[in-house]
DNA sequence: TGACTTAATTGGAACGTTCCAATTATTGTC
DNA sequence: GACAATAATTGGAACGTTCCAATTAAGTCA
């Protein structure tokens, strides 16, 4: 098996100091000498030394472990894969190492994953919740002490900081691009109604719906999955509804481009024949056919966010929570298709 | 900051036995008395225990540590978020936690990484190299006794197991499937010759080529970045090839998917006016317009292959290099078209 | 009751590193 | 050379858990 392992006992031998000299120099710490710190560095490099951080954590505070628990609900939905890549990013630079894991939507498998990661000793906790989490779920790690940031989707009630973005504002924003373009009637589609996110989103429909003064119609709210698949099953219901809308605001962009692929499926042009939105700004929004008018939420700069503010907590020894509203940005590029003129209404009158 | 973690000693005190016999109830050991085991647990339970694996690692072998280090070269493409996600799956299971980092293919990036997660003492390490990767990269981790497992793109002499797709046959298959459907000028679209994974599947478009008694063309031959968006910019130049092509087969589905959004942005329908095949199929494939044919490597899969593969060789205690190649299989979906008749050639002359 | 066997429990040392008070070495001044 | 101050290094114990030999407890038999 292994070679046996390289100790500060076996550097402290080979330099001719002491084992605390050794630990001096790994801590980089001021006391050592500059020719003793030069002789210790080179004889860890000869020896291959790889420092045991395992062994480190028990004599140092959890905040030292240097590691991250990230928990994504579903690291196949590009959106959560961004946010993650943002995370390790920030992460990364400031010296930690990231434990992921993915739960596909399983509070079983979130438990699990939360208490395995406590095992290790994680310094903090990034997590996009399952759907159905509730705050007592959050409460064994607030009450440790570990700093818990909740990204995407809120768990009211939590103690725990929280990186979400303008979901309201961003879907309302949405809607009154649609209705500035001509559209009376505008659907919603895809999310299920058992996360904020959800709720959030949709009182933003229901707001812009309002202040357009459209009619609000409850037949125009059309739920599904929050994938690609999802979106393409929803386009059938969304036509066969009476006085069928001519466009749609999605719960976000994989709904947004599997409304796409549904409209083609049936032999109609996605912004030519039906006016789409998404919500994200994915990277494939931009080169998708059509590019996607959608609400910019940046996932890979939520994950940022949510890090840098993990890090500043664990930095602080001190949970306060803190929620940061990420603002969103309608980007409209070509799914949102053109103005519905006057003269295009004659004709379909 | 955080409260006093709870030890063994205060279980130990607080059920009236030895820290030795706490020990023996966290090692599930049939040397305790079923009475004493059901009072420690009750006592674990009230107090809020939580393991310190850092601690217990100190005492027991690196194979013992839980921990898999995964390293992906881009997690935004959904091959790899699917590979990790097979990965995570068959860890979780085992009682494992994985450090998932992200190399976004630098090297340095991927060396950093690497030595984090030494430190913290992983069991063993998943890779799906950065570009440019070698042998002597993986050297140290095999010297010391980690067993590697590195997927998707080989690194040549590491003596490291993998579990690599069968790109020569599965490009092949797809090559000759198009010949099949009558197509002579077939391009291949996507990849940068610096990895193993571009010369197989480039290997495999020659031989087929070859096969069919088609004319091999190097002009045919058009190189991208690997992604949705190197697809569709590579559209254009496809399209103004001498001879132009009537087909592509594709380095990845991401490569595919974007050649499908380039055809349309020049007013061309995937499918019906050039064939496309692509090679992964990925979760999108099978919902995309028009639905991807495709090579299926199964990622999710994989990943769990290249689990199983590196959890034998932990329990084993030995790392023995083994190579598994994964047997692709031609998915045909609507892409790729329908066979191009005589009647229709004639139509074109 | 004592001897023997098996079951159950225990105490001490080990693991690799850090931290802190104690010790030693070096430098500067008189 | 003696003394004081500062720089540098060190030894021992701590951290939480495991492991193993030693010890104790329980059961059976003569």
């Amino acid at each position: 098996m292994s070679k046996r392992r390289v100790t500060v006992i076996d550097i402290a031998r080979a330099a001719g100091v002491s084992k605390s000299t050794v630990s001096l120099v790994l801590q980089g710490s001021s006391l050592v000498n500059d020719g003793t710190r030069a002789k210790v560095s080179a004889v860890m490099r000869e020896l291959g030394y790889v420092y045991n951080r395992g062994a480190a954590n028990l004599r140092q505070s959890a905040s030292k472990s240097k590691i991250i628990g990230v928990v994504v609900n579903d690291l196949t939905n590009g959106f959560f894969a961004e946010l993650a890549v943002g995370v390790d990013m920030v992460v990364q630079s400031a010296g930690f190492v990231q434990f992921l894991s993915n739960t596909s939507e399983s509070l079983d498998r979130q438990r699990e994953v939360i208490a395995s990661m406590r095992e290790h000793g994680i310094s903090g906790l990034i997590m996009s919740p399952a759907r159905g989490t509730e705050a007592a779920d959050l409460k064994p790690l607030v009450g440790a002490g570990i700093p818990v940031v909740v990204a995407v989707r809120n768990v009211s009630g939590a103690k725990a900081s929280s990186v979400v973005s303008d979901n309201r504002e961003g879907i309302s924003a949405g809607v009154k691009h649609l209705a500035s373009l001509g559209h009376r009637r505008i659907a919603f589609v895809g999310g299920f109604s058992d996360t904020a996110v959800f709720d959030e989103r949709l009182a933003g429909y229901q707001d812009a719906v309002e202040a357009c003064g459209l009619a609000l119609d409850q037949e125009l709210i059309v739920s599904g999955p929050p994938s690609r698949a999802g979106g393409a099953e929803a386009v059938p219901r969304v036509l066969s509804i009476a006085g069928a809308p001519t466009a749609a605001v999605c719960f976000n962009d994989a709904v947004a481009f599997g409304v796409c692929d549904g409209l083609r499926a049936r032999g109609l042009e996605p912004a030519r024949d039906f006016a789409v939105v998404g919500f994200d700004d994915v990277i494939e929004a931009k080169t998708a056919v059509p590019a996607l008018t959608t609400i910019s939420v940046d996932p890979q700069g939520m994950g940022r966010r949510a890090a840098q503010l993990l890090l500043k907590q664990i930095n602080a020894g001190k949970a306060e929570p803190e929620a940061i509203v990420s603002s969103v940005r309608l980007v409209v590029r070509e799914s949102c298709g053109r103005p519905v003129h006057d003269t295009i209404g004659r004709k379909e009158a």
